[in-house]
RNA sequence: GCCUCGGUAGCUCAGUUGGAUAGAGCAACGGUUUUCUAAACCGUGGGUCAGGGGUUCGAAUCCCUUCCGGGGUACCA
């Protein structure tokens, strides 16, 4: 449409001899109720024409029909100038452009792009708030890609602290040697068990510490059980034997038991680096952040930034003792994840309760000096609710992702075999698509919604399969699929000269042209949300168009039977593309 | 208290640099199948865009302010 932009620049020189910004040119599509197919605002080149909007529009109207054989006529309403474009020149565009090989395939950009994303602590399985996570790190990661970045996938696992020595401290007491061998329980949730026990028997301890006079605060921190989980901790530091050989057993556990819910949500890294290798750095940082006088030491040796010059406040880097805290590891392990691999952005998927914290984080950065630092972002997102509040894995309020895949890949079936879809398929084929359908509903309900909006989960709701869904945008993938197959479909570019095409297929055309405006879109704003809305309407407007056309199969003229059938096929293409970058399969049959 | 992110239909959500009468889905009601997959399509009803003020030819969008909700707030990660 750039050459519309262009005509109207010289109209505007010509009729009132002012050179004027493209910016200023204010272009849209025409609303479905006004005839044409492109808007111009006109309103801002008032100020310089010095008339009413109405005449200023007829008047670069006339002019653009004069000038440029592909807009054949134009109305002007109020300030609105709606232009009619030749249908050829849509043809064209669509044979020329959307139907060419490479159409949406965008090349290398040369620069490397880190996703972090998951970083699970490993004592207990993982929830539907880390689903949210995994998959908006795997789609953002697929975005990227198709925008042209070679993209490092890496994952961050919290395997230390105080809260493995919980689960670890639990199951010494009340495990009795279960393995997830002997239980048959997948490992994540035999540690998470563990956990919640050891939770249970802290509060009582609490309790019976408050009975006996202590306040809250006194009871919580005197609990024998807390202080036992201390000195594990502390043992652990020290390479303990037993302890370092048990924390490595039950996260063996975990991990067997991640794997398997990372499979089945179909998410992988390319990297994955463990707390308990990077918990010691970032000490050098803070010496390099003093000897620059970025960092200032008190006189009880912490060191401190203060930021309350950029609206922050003063933040501690190291404690008294010498000892790290979060911040001071991330600033190490940013610094070692840049050594390994000199990408020129990075990209940390973490919730939102963390935003200051990485406001922080790369503001420090910057402030050493780190010529990478301005490549740094955090994608932040909003909690998943329950309609009661927030989970805790603590409490057992949680929704177990393991347990929401099964169920929703049951729902599938269910539905499936309702409609009597899958009688003739395989068995093995049957659960391939059910797996398919079932994610796909899961997916596209998680990532459908803007990142950084919080999003409220119901789970006496089902996930829908109707509407404005995953399966919704799959179902009209097989049905193009089908039809296609049905159709005997070769591709074959289209002539430009019939006439006659209808609304609906002028806006598909529309549609799919926009494709590649909409990758670019999305993977600037790091928003799968944004692809994900266009694949729906894209597909919404594809049944439309389907109804609306008489038997695409049964079509006797073979130009109008190939535009048809090309339409079809790039819309399946398309919708198969954007699905997978949001990690969604779309059957072939459904 | 301060910082920050939200508040759009009964529910879940779209709404790019300010543009025309604010859009979808679900739920409710009604209709569509001798024709390529009805997980579809078409229609009806449903709104003080949290409230107020301002800027503008024009505000859900920008500014100010109040209210409500989430998160953070210096030695947890």
């Amino acid at each position: 449409m750039n050459f519309i932009i262009t005509e109207t620049q010289k109209a505007i020189l010509e009729l009132y001899k002012e050179e004027i910004a493209e910016s200023v040119i204010n272009i849209q599509e025409t609303r479905k109720e006004f005839e044409g197919q492109v808007t111009i605002v006109v309103f801002p080149i008032t100020k310089i024409s010095k008339k009413s909007p109405e005449q200023t529009a007829t008047e670069i109207g006339e002019y653009l029909v004069a000038h440029l054989e592909d807009i054949t006529k134009f109305n002007v309403v109020k300030g609105f100038l709606n232009l009619s474009i030749a249908e050829s020149y849509f043809l064209k565009q669509f044979n020329e452009e959307v139907l060419a090989t490479d159409f949406g395939v965008f090349p290398s950009n040369g620069k490397k792009v880190m996703v972090e994303y998951s970083s699970p602590n490993t004592n207990k399985p993982l929830h539907l708030g880390h689903v949210r996570n995994n998959l908006l790190g795997y789609s953002v990661s697929e975005l990227l890609k198709a925008y042209g970045y070679d993209v490092v996938k890496v994952n961050l696992v919290n395997d230390r602290g105080i809260h493995i020595c919980k689960s670890m401290l639990a199951w010494q007491k009340w495990g009795n040697n279960e393995t997830p061998e002997s239980t048959g329980e997948k490992g994540d949730h035999l540690v998470g068990k563990y956990y919640v026990i050891f939770d249970r028997e802290y509060k009582k301890e609490i309790e019976a510490l408050k009975a006996a006079g202590q306040t809250e605060d006194e009871a919580k921190k005197n609990a024998p059980l807390i202080k036992e989980a201390q000195q594990m901790l502390l043992k652990w530091e020290q390479g303990d034997e037993e302890v370092v050989s048990l924390w490595k057993k039950m996260n063996e556990w975990v991990y067997a038991g991640f794997n398997i819910t990372y499979k089945n949500l179909g998410v992988d890294f390319d990297k994955f680096y463990y707390e308990s290798n990077t918990y010691l750095l970032g000490k050098g940082t803070v010496d390099e952040g003093l000897a620059k006088g970025v960092f200032f030491k008190k006189e009880d040796g912490s060191v401190w930034i203060d930021l309350t010059e950029d609206g922050l406040d003063q933040k501690l880097v190291l404690r008294a003792d010498g000892t790290s805290v979060y911040i001071t590891q991330d600033l190490g392990t940013a610094e070692m994840k840049h050594d390994d691999f000199n990408m020129d952005e990075s990209i940390y998927v973490v919730g939102n309760e963390q935003d200051y914290h990485f406001k922080v984080l790369f503001l420090i950065l910057e402030k050493l000096g780190k010529s990478w630092a301005k490549g740094l972002y955090h994608l932040s997102y909003g909690m998943v609710d329950l309609p009661n509040g927030k989970m805790k894995s603590r409490e057992g309020t949680v929704v177990d992702a393991d347990e929401l895949i099964e169920s929703m890949i049951s729902t599938a079936r269910e539905k499936t075999e309702e409609l009597g879809k899958t009688n003739d398929f395989p068995q093995e084929d049957k659960e391939e698509l059910y797996k398919n359908i079932g994610l796909g509903a899961l997916k596209y309900f998680l990532l459908k919604v803007e990142p950084k909006k919080r999003l409220l989960f119901n789970p006496a709701e089902s996930i829908d399969f109707q509407g404005n869904t995953g399966p919704f945008i799959q179902y009209t993938h097989a049905r193009i699929k089908s039809l296609l197959s049905k159709s005997d479909y070769k591709f074959g570019v289209g002539s430009l000269a019939f006439g006659g095409i209808s609304d609906v297929e002028l806006e598909m055309i529309l549609q799919l042209a926009r494709y590649p405006a909409e990758i670019e879109i999305a993977a600037k704003a790091f928003s799968p949300a944004s692809l994900a809305n266009y694949l729906y309407e894209l597909a919404k407007l594809f049944n439309k168009f389907y109804h609306e056309v008489p038997p695409i199969v049964k079509t006797e003229d073979g130009e109008v039977k190939q535009f048809r059938l090309n339409l079809c096929k790039k819309t399946a293409d398309i919708i198969y593309a954007g699905m997978l970058i949001l990690g969604i399969t779309s059957p072939e049959r459904m």
